[in-house]
DNA sequence: CATCAATACTGACAGGCATCGATGTCTTGG
DNA sequence: CCAAGACATCGATGCCTGTCAGTATTGATG
């Protein structure tokens, strides 16, 4: 069960409304602001880059732990924080856990600073 | 001057790399992080929404106000993390202090998701 | 100049988070 | 059945951050 009362799904399900057409509010923004808090890390926002641009947009954890100076406990518990966001898919094969992006989930980071109005607001304050 | 060794101007330089195209290295991801950790706070993700859907773009403390269930000075602090995080710009007219969404930051993010390769990512796998 | 209103700044405190070492669980191989 | 490797979990620790109360600063008004 997760940990609160974020539930990824809901944060996927209303991150389609870019943050520039109208205020969000407060219960949108509980939900959205823990995908971006959880690729606020440094290392979680390596984690997640490295996932999903290796091959086959997945990776084990012994593929990522050699690229950080950290213990394989902390690099675990930052990929259960991306997994419990909903930003990652956590499968077992054998000995290994393989975790796979999942692309719902920057596209709707992407679908939320959606660019298509900035040009206007731009011209708009002048 | 800065707090610390984030330089908005690095972040918002290095953040037109989409994250899917290849590993992030370390120096980038300490360079974006700053970003996605400003908006990952709710308050300040709905202070941001609001002052680039408010009326030409920008908004003072007093407009942003009554809108939560805080303290003045903490809504000043937010907006103060925005600022120095590059995603808000600082203009003093009188009294009163504007606050206006910098459209390159926001871009800036909206081209770190760059969904163009989400597609290829999905299929790939298959 | 005195007063008031709007905002920024400082110090302090509570809570959360990143990190580690130690340990447990599960799978594979002999 | 035992040993070894891969990964998760637990408990502890130190740092970071969100919040507030109080105070200073700035501009408008009379």
């Amino acid at each position: 069960m997760s940990k609160s009362g974020c539930d990824p799904n809901d944060a996927l399900a209303c991150c389609s409304t870019p943050l520039v057409r109208e205020p969000m509010t407060g219960a949108r923004a509980d939900a959205v602001a823990p995908l971006l808090r959880a690729l606020g890390d440094p290392v979680r926002l390596r984690l997640m880059s490295m996932v999903v641009s290796h091959e086959n947009a997945e990776a084990c954890v012994c593929d990522l732990l050699p690229a950080f100076d950290l213990s394989q406990p902390t690099i675990s518990h930052h990929l259960k924080v991306l997994h419990e966001t909903g930003l990652l898919d956590r499968e077992k094969r054998g000995v290994w856990v393989y975790y796979q992006a999942r692309p719902e989930a920057l596209a709707a980071l992407a679908g939320l600073f959606a660019s298509e109005d900035l040009g206007m607001v731009t011209g708009a304050s002048a």
